[in-house]
DNA sequence: TTTTAATAGGAGTATATACACCTATATATT
DNA sequence: AATATATAGGTGTATATACTCCTATTAAAA
């Protein structure tokens, strides 16, 4: 039990959620004045660039429970932000951006930018960059099984 | 509004969260025939190493909300792996770990290390010791302001 | 073509997370 | 000593997360 110490240090999966929880509440504090949780900016964003997507689709690619995306979308459906309809397969789900959507991620980037920048400046470009793709990594590592 | 793109790839706080549930998935995998989630295993932990220990001080080490850690630790509770008793400091509530919290963690110990060890060989051992030191970096960073 | 498989998705339940607001206790100020 | 302030902690509420079990629809097999 003499390994719990450095268990502290060398977990993985203990850094990693801290460090999520650390990151977010930076985010999330600018993030504040437009409404936006983490979570609900990234899946805006997502919506953004992939839209029209399935639900399955857009939970492969945000590495997220299929149903924690159902009520993630939920919230943002009934907020106007995005809109879901079933598509030509009527077993799918069609999640596409709304105008009013657009228009929050127009207020939202400057505020994203802000928080970005200070974890730019605070882990220097280089690092965070190396940082950015060893996740990448450890991501790929874990669909893959 | 091209941005969209590059920030799924440039995002920190979309590319910790995601690597976050995707570690995660591997270690509760493992976790599960105990039925420890990987907050509790880490709580747990983190109990062994400082305990008798208050939520304050706990929070502080976990970069966990106070009111958070309080949910999660009534969990540990009442199923007897924790106990959690006014301090000298009547406002102060201190946490030990029990012997059958105890055993828990000896029970856990080997699965964790089959899901460590599974990162360890997926990202090789120096990427993965450079990215939990990054990862500490930038959770010092986020507790500065 | 009927039956069977696979796929897409939702509802119930439980844990994880944190903010706003509250109480209790201890410390500092006057 | 009485009051004010700071500290420790909990409750209400809302979102985030995922597992189990369910239905609906499509595709495959017989």
């Amino acid at each position: 039990m003499e390994k719990c110490k450095e268990i502290g240090q060398t977990c993985a999966c203990y850094k990693v959620r801290k460090a999520a929880r650390a990151v977010t509440k930076i985010y999330e504090e600018v993030l504040r004045p437009i409404g936006l949780r983490a979570t609900q900016f990234s899946l805006l964003m997502a919506t953004r660039v992939m839209g029209p997507v399935t639900v399955v689709k857009l939970a492969q690619v945000m590495v997220m429970d299929r149903t924690t995306l159902t009520r993630n979308l939920q919230l943002l459906e009934t907020r106007g932000l995005i809109t879901i309809k079933t598509g030509e397969d009527r077993r799918e789900r069609e999640v596409t951006l709304t105008t009013s959507g657009m228009e929050v991620l127009t207020k939202a980037l400057p505020l994203w930018e802000e928080a970005q920048n200070r974890v730019k400046k605070g882990l220097g470009e280089e690092r965070l960059h190396n940082l950015l793709d060893d996740l990448s990594e450890m991501i790929s590592l874990a669909r893959k099984k």
